[in-house]
DNA sequence: TATTAATGATAGTAATACTATTATATTAGC
DNA sequence: GCTAATATAATAGTATTACTATCATTAATA
Protein backbone atom coordinates (compact mmCIF):
# COMPACT_ATOMS: atom_id res chain seq x y z
CA UNK A 1 0.00 0.00 0.00
CA UNK A 2 2.60 2.44 -0.13
CA UNK A 3 2.52 5.40 -1.91
CA UNK A 4 5.13 7.00 -4.48
CA UNK A 5 5.81 9.74 -5.60
CA UNK A 6 7.95 10.97 -9.10
CA UNK A 7 9.36 14.25 -8.09
CA UNK A 8 10.18 16.42 -11.06
CA UNK A 9 12.61 19.58 -10.92
CA UNK A 10 10.43 22.47 -9.66
CA UNK A 11 11.88 24.78 -12.90
CA UNK A 12 9.44 22.40 -14.43
CA UNK A 13 6.40 23.93 -12.92
CA UNK A 14 4.71 27.46 -11.38
CA UNK A 15 2.93 25.57 -9.12
CA UNK A 16 3.50 22.14 -8.21
CA UNK A 17 0.77 20.19 -9.74
CA UNK A 18 0.61 17.29 -8.01
CA UNK A 19 0.02 19.24 -4.30
CA UNK A 20 -3.68 20.36 -5.31
CA UNK A 21 -6.92 18.46 -6.77
CA UNK A 22 -6.71 20.86 -9.70
CA UNK A 23 -3.19 20.02 -10.42
CA UNK A 24 -3.73 16.65 -10.59
CA UNK A 25 -6.52 17.31 -12.62
CA UNK A 26 -5.00 19.37 -14.93
CA UNK A 27 -2.21 16.86 -15.18
CA UNK A 28 -4.71 14.45 -16.06
CA UNK A 29 -6.45 16.55 -18.65
CA UNK A 30 -3.32 17.51 -20.36
CA UNK A 31 -2.84 13.47 -20.99
CA UNK A 32 -5.87 12.86 -22.58
CA UNK A 33 -6.32 15.68 -24.63
CA UNK A 34 -2.26 15.54 -25.65
CA UNK A 35 -2.65 12.11 -27.10
CA UNK A 36 -6.25 13.31 -28.95
CA UNK A 37 -5.34 16.16 -30.75
CA UNK A 38 -1.55 15.88 -30.28
CA UNK A 39 0.78 18.79 -28.98
CA UNK A 40 0.46 21.44 -31.63
CA UNK A 41 -3.57 21.45 -31.57
CA UNK A 42 -3.64 21.64 -27.32
CA UNK A 43 -4.32 24.79 -25.78
CA UNK A 44 -4.36 25.81 -22.06
CA UNK A 45 -8.02 27.04 -22.67
CA UNK A 46 -8.97 23.92 -24.34
CA UNK A 47 -7.65 22.13 -20.41
CA UNK A 48 -9.22 24.48 -18.67
CA UNK A 49 -12.82 24.08 -20.56
CA UNK A 50 -12.53 20.39 -19.99
CA UNK A 51 -12.08 20.36 -16.60
CA UNK A 52 -14.21 23.76 -15.64
CA UNK A 53 -11.64 26.04 -15.06
CA UNK A 54 -10.25 29.11 -16.48
CA UNK A 55 -7.05 29.54 -18.62
CA UNK A 56 -5.43 31.66 -15.98
CA UNK A 57 -5.75 29.34 -13.50
CA UNK A 58 -4.07 26.79 -15.80
CA UNK A 59 -1.23 29.38 -16.16
CA UNK A 60 -0.40 29.18 -12.24
CA UNK A 61 1.09 25.88 -12.00
CA UNK A 62 2.56 25.69 -15.85
CA UNK A 63 4.10 28.83 -17.56
CA UNK A 64 3.07 27.79 -20.89
CA UNK A 65 2.62 24.87 -23.08
CA UNK A 66 6.56 23.53 -23.58
CA UNK A 67 7.03 23.74 -19.76
CA UNK A 68 3.77 21.57 -19.41
CA UNK A 69 5.17 18.89 -22.24
CA UNK A 70 8.70 19.17 -20.28
CA UNK A 71 7.07 18.46 -16.97
CA UNK A 72 4.87 15.79 -18.62
CA UNK A 73 8.11 13.98 -20.54
CA UNK A 74 10.16 14.13 -16.71
CA UNK A 75 7.15 12.43 -15.20
CA UNK A 76 7.64 9.90 -17.28
CA UNK A 77 11.35 9.57 -17.28
CA UNK A 78 10.97 9.51 -13.42
CA UNK A 79 8.88 6.53 -13.42
CA UNK A 80 10.79 4.58 -16.27
CA UNK A 81 13.80 5.06 -13.04
CA UNK A 82 11.76 3.85 -10.68
CA UNK A 83 10.39 1.11 -12.59
CA UNK A 84 13.79 -0.29 -13.98
CA UNK A 85 15.29 0.08 -9.77
CA UNK A 86 12.40 -2.41 -9.33
CA UNK A 87 13.17 -4.91 -12.00
CA UNK A 88 16.92 -4.74 -11.43
CA UNK A 89 16.37 -5.91 -8.29
CA UNK A 90 15.81 -9.38 -9.00
CA UNK A 91 18.26 -9.15 -12.36
CA UNK A 92 21.73 -10.55 -12.06
CA UNK A 93 23.47 -9.99 -14.93
CA UNK A 94 23.92 -6.75 -16.88
CA UNK A 95 22.91 -8.51 -20.14
CA UNK A 96 19.41 -9.55 -18.59
CA UNK A 97 19.20 -6.19 -17.16
CA UNK A 98 19.76 -4.31 -20.42
CA UNK A 99 17.27 -6.83 -22.44
CA UNK A 100 14.42 -6.01 -19.45
CA UNK A 101 15.40 -2.13 -19.87
CA UNK A 102 14.71 -2.19 -23.68
CA UNK A 103 11.47 -4.48 -23.00
CA UNK A 104 10.06 -1.56 -20.91
CA UNK A 105 10.79 1.21 -23.41
CA UNK A 106 8.88 -0.20 -25.88
CA UNK A 107 6.16 -2.18 -24.31
CA UNK A 108 2.97 -1.19 -23.31
CA UNK A 109 2.56 0.12 -19.88
CA UNK A 110 0.16 -0.33 -17.71
CA UNK A 111 -1.72 2.16 -15.84
CA UNK A 112 -0.71 1.87 -12.00
CA UNK A 113 -3.94 2.42 -9.86
CA UNK A 114 -1.41 4.46 -6.56
CA UNK A 115 -1.31 7.44 -9.15
CA UNK A 116 -4.77 7.70 -10.52
CA UNK A 117 -3.85 11.14 -12.07
CA UNK A 118 -1.91 9.99 -14.50
CA UNK A 119 -2.14 7.14 -17.48
CA UNK A 120 0.94 6.02 -17.84
CA UNK A 121 0.25 3.80 -21.13
CA UNK A 122 -1.42 7.38 -22.59
CA UNK A 123 2.07 9.11 -21.59
CA UNK A 124 4.09 6.75 -23.03
CA UNK A 125 2.03 7.45 -26.08
CA UNK A 126 2.84 11.12 -25.74
CA UNK A 127 6.34 10.65 -25.16
CA UNK A 128 6.61 8.28 -28.50
CA UNK A 129 4.80 11.05 -30.64
CA UNK A 130 6.46 14.74 -29.01
CA UNK A 131 9.87 13.54 -27.24
CA UNK A 132 12.34 15.89 -29.70
CA UNK A 133 10.15 18.93 -29.14
CA UNK A 134 11.23 19.30 -25.51
CA UNK A 135 15.10 19.63 -26.60
CA UNK A 136 14.63 21.19 -30.03
CA UNK A 137 13.94 24.22 -29.62
CA UNK A 138 16.59 28.09 -29.54
CA UNK A 139 15.74 27.72 -25.97
CA UNK A 140 17.69 24.14 -25.00
CA UNK A 141 20.85 25.57 -23.90
CA UNK A 142 18.97 27.40 -21.33
CA UNK A 143 16.14 24.35 -20.18
CA UNK A 144 19.12 22.24 -19.91
CA UNK A 145 20.75 23.98 -17.07
CA UNK A 146 17.16 23.80 -15.66
CA UNK A 147 17.11 20.55 -15.59
CA UNK A 148 14.59 20.41 -18.17
CA UNK A 149 16.45 16.98 -20.01
CA UNK A 150 17.21 15.29 -16.46
CA UNK A 151 14.82 12.40 -16.44
CA UNK A 152 16.32 11.75 -19.95
CA UNK A 153 20.20 11.86 -19.04
CA UNK A 154 19.49 10.01 -15.92
CA UNK A 155 18.55 7.04 -17.58
CA UNK A 156 21.13 7.47 -20.32
CA UNK A 157 23.61 7.66 -17.44
CA UNK A 158 22.11 4.30 -15.83
CA UNK A 159 22.18 2.36 -18.97
CA UNK A 160 25.70 3.09 -20.07
CA UNK A 161 27.04 2.20 -16.24
CA UNK A 162 25.48 -1.41 -16.77
CA UNK A 163 26.83 -1.38 -20.28
CA UNK A 164 30.13 -0.94 -18.87
CA UNK A 165 30.35 -3.73 -17.13
CA UNK A 166 29.74 -5.85 -19.76
CA UNK A 167 32.80 -4.00 -21.82
CA UNK A 168 34.78 -1.54 -19.81
CA UNK A 169 36.29 -0.84 -23.05
CA UNK A 170 33.38 0.64 -24.97
CA UNK A 171 33.70 4.09 -26.46
CA UNK A 172 30.66 5.39 -27.08
CA UNK A 173 27.87 4.01 -24.06
CA UNK A 174 26.13 7.40 -23.85
CA UNK A 175 25.85 7.82 -27.39
CA UNK A 176 24.42 4.24 -27.93
CA UNK A 177 21.91 4.14 -25.05
CA UNK A 178 20.69 8.22 -26.35
CA UNK A 179 20.28 6.49 -29.20
CA UNK A 180 19.04 3.09 -28.48
CA UNK A 181 16.25 5.54 -26.39
CA UNK A 182 15.23 7.58 -29.20
CA UNK A 183 15.02 4.82 -31.60
CA UNK A 184 12.27 2.91 -28.95
CA UNK A 185 10.13 5.79 -29.43
CA UNK A 186 10.51 6.20 -33.27
CA UNK A 187 10.37 2.88 -34.54
CA UNK A 188 7.31 2.85 -32.46
CA UNK A 189 6.50 5.73 -34.21
CA UNK A 190 7.68 4.86 -37.55
CA UNK A 191 5.27 0.60 -37.31
CA UNK A 192 2.31 2.84 -37.16
CA UNK A 193 2.89 5.82 -39.46
CA UNK A 194 5.98 5.36 -41.76
CA UNK A 195 6.34 1.75 -42.20
CA UNK A 196 8.71 2.04 -44.91
CA UNK A 197 11.28 3.00 -42.09
CA UNK A 198 11.59 -0.11 -40.16
CA UNK A 199 11.11 -3.71 -40.63
CA UNK A 200 9.33 -4.36 -37.34
CA UNK A 201 5.48 -5.49 -37.59
CA UNK A 202 2.89 -3.74 -35.43
CA UNK A 203 3.22 -5.48 -31.80
CA UNK A 204 6.71 -4.74 -29.93
CA UNK A 205 8.49 -7.97 -29.96
CA UNK A 206 10.27 -6.90 -33.29
CA UNK A 207 11.21 -3.50 -32.14
CA UNK A 208 12.28 -5.38 -28.73
CA UNK A 209 14.76 -8.02 -31.15
CA UNK A 210 15.93 -5.33 -32.90
CA UNK A 211 17.00 -2.71 -30.18
CA UNK A 212 18.18 -6.16 -28.24
CA UNK A 213 20.56 -6.94 -30.84
CA UNK A 214 21.82 -4.01 -31.64
CA UNK A 215 22.42 -3.05 -27.82
CA UNK A 216 24.23 -6.27 -27.06
CA UNK A 217 26.23 -6.78 -30.46
CA UNK A 218 27.36 -3.06 -30.43
CA UNK A 219 28.90 -3.25 -26.76
CA UNK A 220 30.53 -6.78 -27.47
CA UNK A 221 34.13 -7.21 -27.33
CA UNK A 222 34.57 -9.45 -30.09
CA UNK A 223 35.18 -8.47 -33.44
CA UNK B 1 29.57 23.02 -66.48
CA UNK B 2 26.55 20.33 -65.97
CA UNK B 3 23.63 22.53 -64.05
CA UNK B 4 22.02 20.06 -61.50
CA UNK B 5 18.37 20.25 -60.59
CA UNK B 6 17.03 18.29 -57.26
CA UNK B 7 13.45 17.25 -58.00
CA UNK B 8 11.37 17.69 -55.08
CA UNK B 9 7.31 16.65 -55.22
CA UNK B 10 4.80 19.30 -56.38
CA UNK B 11 2.52 18.65 -53.53
CA UNK B 12 5.35 20.29 -51.30
CA UNK B 13 4.69 23.80 -52.82
CA UNK B 14 1.81 25.50 -53.84
CA UNK B 15 4.20 26.85 -56.74
CA UNK B 16 7.76 25.61 -57.70
CA UNK B 17 9.90 28.03 -55.79
CA UNK B 18 13.00 26.83 -58.14
CA UNK B 19 11.58 27.91 -61.28
CA UNK B 20 11.29 32.31 -60.69
CA UNK B 21 13.40 34.67 -58.79
CA UNK B 22 11.44 35.80 -56.42
CA UNK B 23 11.26 31.99 -55.18
CA UNK B 24 14.51 31.23 -55.06
CA UNK B 25 15.24 34.66 -52.71
CA UNK B 26 12.38 32.87 -50.72
CA UNK B 27 13.98 29.94 -50.55
CA UNK B 28 17.71 31.37 -50.25
CA UNK B 29 16.35 33.67 -47.00
CA UNK B 30 14.50 31.05 -45.11
CA UNK B 31 17.21 29.24 -44.77
CA UNK B 32 19.52 31.74 -43.59
CA UNK B 33 16.70 32.99 -41.43
CA UNK B 34 15.47 29.50 -39.91
CA UNK B 35 18.76 28.59 -39.31
CA UNK B 36 19.11 31.80 -36.96
CA UNK B 37 15.88 31.84 -35.28
CA UNK B 38 14.88 28.40 -35.32
CA UNK B 39 11.69 27.02 -36.98
CA UNK B 40 9.06 28.55 -34.48
CA UNK B 41 10.53 32.12 -34.42
CA UNK B 42 10.21 32.23 -38.00
CA UNK B 43 7.00 33.32 -40.18
CA UNK B 44 6.52 34.32 -43.73
CA UNK B 45 5.81 38.08 -42.78
CA UNK B 46 9.92 37.57 -41.40
CA UNK B 47 10.89 36.12 -44.62
CA UNK B 48 8.98 38.39 -46.62
CA UNK B 49 10.33 41.86 -45.18
CA UNK B 50 13.81 40.24 -45.65
CA UNK B 51 13.58 39.76 -49.04
CA UNK B 52 11.72 43.16 -49.67
CA UNK B 53 8.19 41.19 -50.30
CA UNK B 54 5.08 41.00 -49.05
CA UNK B 55 3.48 38.01 -46.41
CA UNK B 56 0.84 37.25 -49.34
CA UNK B 57 3.57 36.55 -52.08
CA UNK B 58 4.96 34.31 -49.74
CA UNK B 59 2.08 32.13 -49.42
CA UNK B 60 1.60 32.35 -53.13
CA UNK B 61 4.88 29.59 -53.02
CA UNK B 62 4.03 27.70 -49.44
CA UNK B 63 1.03 26.63 -47.74
CA UNK B 64 2.61 27.43 -44.76
CA UNK B 65 5.65 27.22 -42.49
CA UNK B 66 5.35 23.80 -42.30
CA UNK B 67 5.48 22.98 -45.51
CA UNK B 68 8.38 25.31 -46.42
CA UNK B 69 10.07 23.03 -43.82
CA UNK B 70 8.92 19.53 -45.33
CA UNK B 71 10.05 21.38 -48.78
CA UNK B 72 13.42 22.17 -47.72
CA UNK B 73 14.25 18.82 -46.22
CA UNK B 74 13.18 16.76 -49.03
CA UNK B 75 16.23 18.75 -50.91
CA UNK B 76 18.08 18.00 -48.34
CA UNK B 77 17.60 14.34 -48.78
CA UNK B 78 17.15 14.78 -52.41
CA UNK B 79 19.96 16.24 -52.40
CA UNK B 80 21.98 13.98 -50.52
CA UNK B 81 21.04 10.85 -52.37
CA UNK B 82 22.73 12.84 -55.77
CA UNK B 83 26.15 12.87 -53.50
CA UNK B 84 25.83 9.30 -52.11
CA UNK B 85 25.53 8.36 -55.98
CA UNK B 86 27.88 10.57 -57.25
CA UNK B 87 30.51 9.19 -54.25
CA UNK B 88 29.31 5.63 -55.25
CA UNK B 89 31.06 5.37 -58.02
CA UNK B 90 34.23 5.12 -56.95
CA UNK B 91 33.63 2.74 -54.23
CA UNK B 92 33.37 -0.81 -54.75
CA UNK B 93 32.97 -2.64 -51.55
CA UNK B 94 29.38 -2.52 -49.38
CA UNK B 95 31.94 -1.53 -46.71
CA UNK B 96 33.25 1.12 -48.15
CA UNK B 97 29.79 2.51 -48.91
CA UNK B 98 28.13 2.62 -45.58
CA UNK B 99 31.44 4.27 -44.33
CA UNK B 100 30.97 6.68 -46.49
CA UNK B 101 27.59 7.55 -46.00
CA UNK B 102 27.94 7.76 -42.87
CA UNK B 103 30.39 10.39 -42.87
CA UNK B 104 28.51 11.94 -45.79
CA UNK B 105 25.79 12.38 -43.24
CA UNK B 106 27.93 13.77 -40.50
CA UNK B 107 30.77 15.91 -41.74
CA UNK B 108 29.63 19.75 -42.80
CA UNK B 109 28.78 19.69 -46.19
CA UNK B 110 30.18 22.54 -48.64
CA UNK B 111 28.22 24.85 -50.76
CA UNK B 112 27.39 23.69 -54.41
CA UNK B 113 28.59 26.70 -56.15
CA UNK B 114 25.99 25.72 -59.52
CA UNK B 115 23.04 26.17 -56.68
CA UNK B 116 23.67 29.47 -55.35
CA UNK B 117 20.23 29.81 -53.78
CA UNK B 118 20.71 27.21 -51.35
CA UNK B 119 23.45 26.83 -48.70
CA UNK B 120 23.66 23.51 -48.31
CA UNK B 121 26.01 23.49 -44.91
CA UNK B 122 23.42 25.59 -43.14
CA UNK B 123 20.52 23.73 -44.55
CA UNK B 124 22.37 20.98 -43.05
CA UNK B 125 22.22 22.38 -39.67
CA UNK B 126 18.13 22.68 -40.23
CA UNK B 127 17.83 19.18 -40.65
CA UNK B 128 20.18 18.76 -37.65
CA UNK B 129 17.52 20.85 -35.56
CA UNK B 130 14.28 20.60 -36.81
CA UNK B 131 13.91 17.33 -39.00
CA UNK B 132 11.65 15.07 -36.47
CA UNK B 133 9.31 18.43 -36.88
CA UNK B 134 7.80 17.33 -40.21
CA UNK B 135 6.46 14.07 -39.30
CA UNK B 136 5.76 14.63 -35.55
CA UNK B 137 2.67 15.71 -36.20
CA UNK B 138 -1.25 14.70 -36.41
CA UNK B 139 -1.24 14.90 -40.06
CA UNK B 140 1.64 12.54 -40.34
CA UNK B 141 -0.54 9.78 -42.28
CA UNK B 142 -1.51 12.27 -44.56
CA UNK B 143 1.33 13.61 -45.34
CA UNK B 144 2.74 10.51 -45.79
CA UNK B 145 0.69 9.40 -48.94
CA UNK B 146 1.50 13.00 -50.43
CA UNK B 147 5.34 12.18 -50.16
CA UNK B 148 6.26 14.08 -47.44
CA UNK B 149 9.29 11.85 -46.57
CA UNK B 150 9.87 10.45 -49.62
CA UNK B 151 13.23 11.82 -49.67
CA UNK B 152 14.27 10.54 -46.28
CA UNK B 153 12.29 6.92 -47.34
CA UNK B 154 14.55 6.69 -50.31
CA UNK B 155 17.83 7.21 -48.81
CA UNK B 156 16.87 4.26 -45.80
CA UNK B 157 16.17 2.07 -49.03
CA UNK B 158 19.64 2.87 -50.39
CA UNK B 159 21.64 1.77 -47.19
CA UNK B 160 19.21 -1.01 -46.55
CA UNK B 161 20.09 -2.71 -50.25
CA UNK B 162 24.40 -2.23 -49.71
CA UNK B 163 23.59 -3.68 -46.28
CA UNK B 164 21.88 -6.55 -47.42
CA UNK B 165 24.63 -7.15 -49.59
CA UNK B 166 26.80 -7.95 -46.31
CA UNK B 167 24.66 -9.47 -44.70
CA UNK B 168 21.37 -10.96 -46.98
CA UNK B 169 20.39 -12.21 -43.69
CA UNK B 170 19.90 -9.11 -41.69
CA UNK B 171 16.08 -8.77 -40.35
CA UNK B 172 16.22 -4.96 -39.71
CA UNK B 173 17.98 -3.36 -42.17
CA UNK B 174 14.82 -0.11 -43.07
CA UNK B 175 15.17 -0.06 -38.43
CA UNK B 176 18.73 0.00 -38.47
CA UNK B 177 19.36 2.83 -41.41
CA UNK B 178 16.07 5.02 -39.99
CA UNK B 179 17.81 4.81 -36.58
CA UNK B 180 21.36 5.56 -37.70
CA UNK B 181 20.50 8.44 -39.62
CA UNK B 182 18.37 9.75 -37.19
CA UNK B 183 21.25 9.49 -34.39
CA UNK B 184 23.65 11.09 -37.14
CA UNK B 185 21.54 14.11 -36.54
CA UNK B 186 20.78 13.73 -33.09
CA UNK B 187 24.27 13.10 -32.06
CA UNK B 188 25.68 16.27 -33.74
CA UNK B 189 22.94 17.85 -31.45
CA UNK B 190 23.76 16.47 -28.55
CA UNK B 191 27.19 17.45 -28.74
CA UNK B 192 26.40 20.71 -29.30
CA UNK B 193 23.89 21.32 -26.75
CA UNK B 194 23.11 18.10 -24.49
CA UNK B 195 26.60 16.56 -23.78
CA UNK B 196 25.68 14.18 -21.47
CA UNK B 197 24.04 12.28 -24.29
CA UNK B 198 26.69 11.83 -26.18
CA UNK B 199 30.91 10.77 -26.04
CA UNK B 200 31.78 12.53 -28.64
CA UNK B 201 33.72 15.64 -28.72
CA UNK B 202 33.22 18.76 -30.59
CA UNK B 203 34.10 18.32 -34.55
CA UNK B 204 32.46 15.12 -36.53
CA UNK B 205 35.61 12.11 -36.23
CA UNK B 206 33.76 10.30 -32.82
CA UNK B 207 30.10 10.54 -34.30
CA UNK B 208 31.51 8.99 -37.39
CA UNK B 209 33.28 6.55 -35.71
CA UNK B 210 30.06 5.74 -33.22
CA UNK B 211 28.14 5.07 -36.23
CA UNK B 212 30.11 3.11 -38.00
CA UNK B 213 30.89 0.81 -35.76
CA UNK B 214 27.48 0.85 -34.50
CA UNK B 215 26.19 -0.38 -38.13
CA UNK B 216 28.85 -2.67 -39.67
CA UNK B 217 28.84 -4.53 -35.81
CA UNK B 218 25.43 -4.70 -36.18
CA UNK B 219 24.82 -6.03 -39.45
CA UNK B 220 27.50 -8.87 -39.36
CA UNK B 221 27.02 -12.37 -39.17
CA UNK B 222 29.70 -13.79 -37.08
CA UNK B 223 28.31 -14.02 -33.33
C1' DT C 1 -1.42 46.18 -78.42
C1' DA C 2 -4.07 43.11 -75.69
C1' DT C 3 -3.72 39.46 -72.53
C1' DT C 4 -2.01 36.91 -68.97
C1' DA C 5 0.75 35.94 -65.04
C1' DA C 6 3.38 37.44 -61.14
C1' DT C 7 3.92 40.45 -57.61
C1' DG C 8 2.92 44.32 -54.44
C1' DA C 9 0.01 46.90 -51.37
C1' DT C 10 -3.32 46.89 -48.19
C1' DA C 11 -6.89 45.26 -45.23
C1' DG C 12 -9.14 42.22 -42.46
C1' DT C 13 -10.24 37.99 -39.43
C1' DA C 14 -10.11 34.26 -36.13
C1' DA C 15 -7.32 32.12 -33.01
C1' DT C 16 -3.51 31.97 -29.88
C1' DA C 17 -0.71 32.95 -26.04
C1' DC C 18 -0.53 35.29 -22.90
C1' DT C 19 -1.33 39.36 -18.68
C1' DA C 20 -4.11 41.84 -15.50
C1' DT C 21 -7.83 42.78 -12.37
C1' DT C 22 -11.33 41.86 -9.36
C1' DA C 23 -14.50 38.86 -7.01
C1' DT C 24 -15.46 34.77 -4.49
C1' DA C 25 -14.70 30.66 -1.97
C1' DT C 26 -11.85 27.87 1.12
C1' DT C 27 -8.73 27.01 4.63
C1' DA C 28 -5.69 27.91 8.71
C1' DG C 29 -4.37 30.33 12.64
C1' DC C 30 -5.70 32.75 16.59
C1' DG D 1 -16.10 32.59 15.23
C1' DC D 2 -13.18 36.12 13.15
C1' DT D 3 -9.21 37.41 10.41
C1' DA D 4 -5.95 36.71 7.12
C1' DA D 5 -4.03 34.28 3.61
C1' DT D 6 -4.49 31.43 -0.35
C1' DA D 7 -6.64 29.34 -4.31
C1' DT D 8 -9.61 29.72 -7.82
C1' DA D 9 -13.16 31.81 -10.92
C1' DA D 10 -14.78 35.33 -13.91
C1' DT D 11 -13.88 38.55 -17.03
C1' DA D 12 -11.40 41.57 -19.99
C1' DG D 13 -7.87 42.95 -22.76
C1' DT D 14 -3.51 42.90 -25.86
C1' DA D 15 -0.03 41.68 -29.22
C1' DT D 16 1.05 38.37 -32.41
C1' DT D 17 0.20 34.82 -35.64
C1' DA D 18 -1.54 32.51 -39.47
C1' DC D 19 -3.86 33.07 -42.59
C1' DT D 20 -7.59 35.01 -46.70
C1' DA D 21 -9.26 38.44 -49.84
C1' DT D 22 -9.11 42.25 -52.95
C1' DC D 23 -7.27 45.20 -56.11
C1' DA D 24 -3.53 47.75 -58.35
C1' DT D 25 0.77 47.49 -60.79
C1' DT D 26 4.37 45.60 -63.45
C1' DA D 27 6.52 42.43 -66.67
C1' DA D 28 6.38 38.90 -70.11
C1' DT D 29 4.12 36.92 -74.05
C1' DA D 30 1.36 36.24 -78.09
Amino acid sequence: MNVLNITVSHKLYQKNPEETDLGKRILSKSIELMEQMGYEQLTFKKIATAIDSTEASVYRYFQNKHQLLAYLINWYWGWLEVKLAQEFIILNSPENKLKRAVQLLVAPMDQDARIPHINEGTLQRIVVAEYPKIYLTKEVDVENKEGYFHGYNRICDILTMIALQINPEYKFPHSLFSTIISAAQSQQFFVKHLPRLSDAKAGCEDIIDFLTELTLKTISNDE
